[in-house]
DNA sequence: GTCTTAAAGTGACCATGGTCAATTTATATG
DNA sequence: CATATAAATTGACCATGGTCACTTTAAGAC
């Protein structure tokens, strides 16, 4: 028999959130600790991991929401006539993902999902952001020999491969926009 | 003033891989817990991490090792006149990454370094990577209005994302072999 | 051989994420 | 209202990676 209850839960479940947040406002991602967090929101222990499987989805929740509201600018987008349009778009999104070392290899390790039922927030981003990619690139004035889906799936394994370099020593310097727009013109404008 | 004394030192090294090595064989590498290694090599737990700065670096070491052996085998290889050929090539080494989700994990999260005195064993295997592919797509049959670098950086961003997809269920069935070659092909023979 | 000293090694201890049996809370029912 | 019970919460406890002040070892000088 269904038991409603969820007032308390969802308000407990929000504390949480919010303390999260204000840490990760206060001094990053990756300093926040689960104790600071229960600490602020006023629960046990124990009641942080009732609310998340473990400290892992909780920075997914989070920076799976924050994918979310860029990807809601992006839509919003008329359709990138050129490259540099295209990059000029995915910068901030970009920038977002590599502020810190840390959130870049928590959205590396949920850009996926093993398993249909375990899709967390960061993994449904990049379901969305090939959509977004998609329509995009459907009626851009781009190659023509590969259908959209395929270029998408290319923009984003170029977009990772540029953000990767970011926090690399071994390839000299360049900007990331450069970088990007390199590969870019390279996958979407051959010959 | 400098004092050799390194045979003690390379022996205890010796077994502490020899023991980190042996519990691979037997359980996997996710599987692998500093304390067994310890245990089994016969130290205590800060000559460990005199030897290695984390437990990371360790795996860096091992996986990385396993890389620069597969990379042996790849540049012994004639230039791949086809697609098909490089795919296959390739084959055996994303197996490799691929082998347990925490392998692919650290490979991510080592592929690139911070900085140039921190250049790891996975790190260095990328590098190398790099070189041993734009060697081959420098004298290979596919596109030439971009230069053989660029080309094989877009075939290590194509690996990943071929091998990222493989531990995501949003993606329906298709095999590895099957993705890979369709990114290769658009990315090295478009038009 | 003995002494000096830098290098190597030790293990008690800490930090932090995560578990679970027990307890409290609140809702539906008679 | 009293009671039964599912849901939510608790905090002592565990697992494991990592630290550091101290001890041991052995290379080279005499």
């Amino acid at each position: 028999m269904a038991r409603a209850q969820q007032k308390r839960t969802l308000e407990t479940r929000a504390r949480l959130i919010a303390a999260a947040e204000e840490i990760i406002a206060e001094s990053g991602f990756e300093a926040l600790r689960i104790e600071e967090v229960v600490l602020r929101a006023g629960t046990a222990k124990g009641t942080f991991f009732a609310h998340f499987k473990d400290k892992d989805r909780l920075m997914d929740q989070i920076i799976g929401g924050r994918i979310d509201a860029f990807l809601d600018t992006l839509e919003a987008l008329p359709p990138p006539r050129t490259v540099e349009d295209l990059v000029a778009a995915l910068l901030p999104l970009a920038n977002f993902m590599t502020c810190e070392r840390y959130v870049f290899d928590v959205i590396l390790r949920y850009s996926g999902a093993a398993a249909v039922e375990e899709i967390g927030a960061i993994a449904a981003t990049f379901g969305r952001q090939e959509e977004v990619f998609g329509r995009w690139l459907a009626d851009a004035p781009f190659r023509r020999d590969i259908p959209p889906d395929l270029q998408a799936e290319g923009v984003s394994a170029f977009l990772i491969q540029a953000m990767a370099v970011q926090f690399c020593a071994l390839h000299e310097a360049q900007s990331f926009e450069d970088r990007l727009t390199a590969y870019l013109r390279a996958w979407l404008t051959p010959g």
